[in-house]
DNA sequence: CTTAGGG
DNA sequence: CCCTAAG
């Protein structure tokens, strides 16, 4: 037998340890000032580890420390807890949480004790109810000052209660016929346990549990079993201190009750372990009615078991168990798994995360950041796939996503979020927008960069209106304001990028110039590309390029770039065009540009003339 | 990010 | 339509 005090060091500091606990876990320091026996599972027998310290997990929260077991109060004006650890405690870190304590536990029956712990927790919940949440460690410490310092108990395997004097074979019906004068110790040194097998713990613990395990740490076994019969011995005393009538006034029970919290549950978790047995389910009834008598004044409930009318106070506790360190990381690799697995999926949405190379980086290059680079690889191996190119379009996408897959597919899944590469496969094609007709003539290939990856080339032909929404987007807003068109004019059209504008704008306008530089060359060979947009409109076109010359910066080995506008200006000099316009601030209002269009009109015969020579 | 421009 | 440079 092993008794020990701790005392606690920084009740206020409490340390954070949400690396190995959960989170907000807190932790305080207790220092080992006292211990007693020669607890060979105690790393420090005798006084070896008196001054260690030690971390447990806050008291007062209802949280199992590890396996801590047992609590007796050894000096309950000096420690805060004494208790008794039973089950190897890592001795290099000396630190008691969760994970040292089940460190020789394998995961499998790491397990099993949770379950048990949860099995023994299930049938507390009814008697917990009713029950107000008690105070907390502050009046155990209150309370335990009343108390008279515990004598000086037996120890050893012949003292007191030990397994050699229960029939381990029937626990139950070797209690129910004993009076409360046994003293409440259990070891887990007795030599019967040592001498015990696995198969004797099982079959004790089966008889115990009403349950077998398949857990083969003996020590463990040993650890529940005396657990087992600590409650058991607890039951019958206190049944028996029911029977008796015995009444504890207020003071009494302060006195004698260690009330807190904890012990509420811990009391009720001693019952309900014993209630769950078969052998002593009849005892529930009378179980509830004596918590309920004891937690009748200020809901306070202690569980005392008085030992021949000496006062000793005996406090038992069985706290929530903390999931151990394993358990925490299997969680957390998991959900990392999980995370990892979401980041192939949903990686365009951190887009805004990744580290921005440069000023110059590209959008493109940046959605293939570092930390975003492997789950995309991953994301298109095997990329020889036919993906429809329509997808459903949402409405109200204020920013264009910039990935490898294209705005079209970006802007389309922004808000599923969890859009896989199977689900764009499988995503049929939408129907163009409502007021454009332009699906038919979808496609979309894959073809293969020389960096190994693949992307796909959309190709989707311009529809009329698109154009003329193009054209009445460049005339209101001016050339080059395509993010505007694109946000004003095709906010709908979700994959018409403001790139997408610009590049449709200068194909219009080498389109309607080079037909009329060579109008039958270009009816002969050109004649799929702009057969479908009228001459009206390609007029139009060419009117709106005269007001916004572009593309800027022309190069003279384009047919229809001039570098130099023959429009006199007012001055009667030659200005560039682009330095007209860029002289307004790209944009003109619009009585401006109307004054500014009347002056060029008025020197020149007409608008076509003006644009023939702007392309001669 | 937006635009211009080459391919 | 893609890609890059430049601002």
């Amino acid at each position: 037998m092993l008794r020990y005090g701790l005392e606690e060091q920084k009740l206020d500091t409490p340390k954070n340890t949400s690396s190995t606990l959960d989170e907000g876990a807190n932790m305080f320091t207790y220092k080992l000032i006292e211990a007693e026996g020669n607890g060979s599972l105690f790393p420090y027998p005798e006084d070896e580890g008196i001054g260690v310290e030690y971390l447990l997990a806050e008291p007062k929260c209802n949280e199992l420390v590890g396996d801590v077991l047992g609590f007796e109060t050894l000096n309950p004006q000096k420690f805060f807890s004494v208790g008794d650890f039973s089950h190897g405690v890592e001795n290099d870190q000396r630190k008691i949480d969760g994970d040292a304590l089940d460190s020789n536990l394998t995961q499998e029956e790491e397990h099993a004790s949770l379950e048990f712990l949860d099995g023994m927790l299930e049938g507390t919940e009814g008697v917990l109810q009713g029950m107000n949440k008690g105070p907390c460690c502050e009046d155990f410490l209150l309370d335990t000052k009343l108390a008279d310092p515990v004598p000086n108990l037996e120890h050893g395997p012949c003292g007191g209660f030990s397994f050699g004097n229960l029939g381990l074979e029937s626990p139950s019906s070797s209690f129910n016929g004993r009076d409360s004068g046994v003293k409440y110790m259990y070891n887990q040194n007795s030599s019967l346990h040592d001498n015990m097998t696995i198969h004797g713990l099982h079959d004790d613990f089966k008889n115990m549990f009403g349950g077998g395990t398949s857990i083969k740490d003996t020590q463990w076994l040993k650890l529940r079993i005396s657990f087992g019969l600590q409650n058991l011995v607890e039951l019958d005393n206190g049944l028996n201190l029911l029977k008796q009538g015995v009444t504890f006034n207020e003071n009494e029970a302060k006195s004698n009750f260690s009330s807190s919290n904890e012990f509420c549950s811990s009391a009720s978790i001693s019952f309900s372990s014993v209630v769950n047995d078969k052998t002593v389910s009849g005892c529930q009834q009378v179980k509830n009615d004596s918590l309920q008598t004891l937690s009748s004044d200020d809901n306070r409930v202690g569980f005392c078991i008085l030992d021949s009318g000496e006062k000793d106070l005996l406090v038992t506790q069985k706290r929530l168990r903390k999931p151990t360190r394993r358990y925490i990381e299997e969680a957390s690799e998991q959900k990392g798994r999980y995370q990892s697995r979401k980041c192939a999926i949903s990686y365009k949405r951190s887009k805004d995360k990744f580290p921005h190379v440069g000023s110059h980086e590209q959008h493109r290059q940046a959605g293939f950041g570092a930390s975003s680079l492997d789950c995309q690889q991953e994301f298109f191996e095997g990329a020889c796939i036919q993906v429809p190119f329509g997808l459903p379009v949402q409405e109200g996408c204020s920013k264009r996503n910039t990935s490898i897959l294209g705005c079209q597919e970006s802007e389309d899944c922004k808000d599923s979020g969890s859009l896989v590469p199977n689900e764009i496969s499988e995503m049929e094609p939408f129907p163009a927008e409502s007021q454009d007709d332009m699906s038919e003539d979808d496609c979309i290939t894959i073809i293969n960069t020389q960096k190994g990856r693949s992307r796909r080339k959309h190709h989707m032909l311009w529809t009329l209106s698109e154009v003329m929404k193009l054209i009445d987007g460049v005339s209101q807003y001016g050339v080059g304001r395509w993010t505007e068109i694109k946000r004003l004019l095709f906010s709908s059209s979700t994959h018409r990028t403001s790139v997408d504008l610009k590049d449709k704008w200068r194909n219009l306008l080498r389109a309607s110039c080079t037909r009329l530089h060579n109008k039958r060359e270009v009816e002969q060979g050109r004649k799929h590309a702009s057969h479908q947009i009228p001459q009206s409109v390609l007029g139009r076109v060419r009117e709106l390029a005269l007001i916004y010359p572009y593309p800027r910066g022309r190069k003279s080995k384009d047919t229809c770039t001039p570098v130099v506008s023959p429009i006199p200006s007012s001055t009667g000099k030659l200005v560039p065009m682009s330095t007209a316009v860029k002289g307004h601030g790209g944009i003109m209002s619009k009585s401006f540009r109307v004054g500014w269009m009347a002056e060029r009109v008025a020197s020149c015969t007409s608008i076509s003339s003006i644009f023939e020579s702007n392309c001669l």
